[in-house]
DNA sequence: ACGCTGGATTTAGAATCCGAACTCTTTCAA
DNA sequence: TTGAAAGAGTTCGGATTCTAAATCCAGCGT
């Protein structure tokens, strides 16, 4: 069934791969429900945390280390007669996270869900066709998964 | 800078959300590597082990996790004069999840690349230019992502 | 019988997670 | 002027989970 041939280690040292970096930055659980939310419009910490149903602690801990990271920018906002407050605003580091969760939730809805329609898709704007996470070449055309090939730099 | 909307809470409470469910599976450190891995060819738990360099117990218990949610096969091998022993082979399910990877892959180059070029790139077969993660249509051509809607289904 | 090898569990200590309560500051209302 | 409310955190034990290292276990070759 597999195609891919027996190998005992992975030509590139994971340290060395830019995805061991990304993982450790988002690979973690609330980490990614964070950038969900964040993609929907949520800023504010009782947000997230209503939202997420984390501690209060892993929350704040999470969001520093996104806006260390650059991810997310901790900017002010202030409601007429209300204090000033902080707002956690996605950057566009952040924003171009978007294709992979929309990725991994449409991965979700053909592998985990449970024969039901899954409740969000994605379309053009003015077309009602769900779109869907892909590769394209440099022309904007779909490379499918079979056609890729990775290239080692040497 | 952002063109997102705030929100208070997002259209769908994650616990509905296919993508929660996938980073139940998915979302750690380990899992995540273990899948590149897998994808390049490792198959076995002492490379697997000497890849990752996790603790034995971790790479135990996530290779169980991951064959119990169907992403790995445990099959058995049986080097002559050798005793058979089990190797963990990505499924249909684990292979599907390349695309996301590579995805990972490339934001990292992108933002967490230290101005040199990546390790690794990916092109499709037989030509030489860089594919990227996007989103297409039904018919396969590019959408931008100013142009993406989310449907809600109801 | 003995050691080797690869897969996996045990153990003890460190780090992390969790929930609940508490702090702090400004604004509004009595 | 006193006090309650709201939002964004921090503090605090206790429960999980992680880590590293040692150990176990089964079959193979000698």
């Amino acid at each position: 069934m597999s195609q891919i041939p027996l190998a005992r280690r992975s030509p590139i040292p994971p340290e060395n791969c830019n995805l061991a970096r990304t993982i450790e930055i988002v690979g973690d659980r609330w980490t990614l429900l964070i950038l969900r939310a964040a993609l929907y419009g949520v800023r504010r910490f009782d947000d997230f945390q209503a939202e997420l149903g984390c501690p209060r602690t892993v929350l704040s801990g999470r969001l520093k280390i996104l806006v260390d990271a650059g991810l997310l920018t901790r900017k002010t906002y202030k409601v007429p007669g209300k204090r000033a407050r902080p707002e956690y605003v996605l950057s566009a580091m952040g924003i171009s996270l978007r294709p992979i969760l929309i990725g991994l939730t449409q991965w979700g809805d053909v592998w985990l869900g449970k024969g039901e329609p899954p409740p969000i898709s994605f379309t053009r704007t003015g077309s009602k066709s769900a779109i869907r996470a892909a590769f394209v070449d440099h022309e904007g055309r779909e490379v499918r998964p079979d056609q890729i090939r990775a290239v080692l730099r040497g």
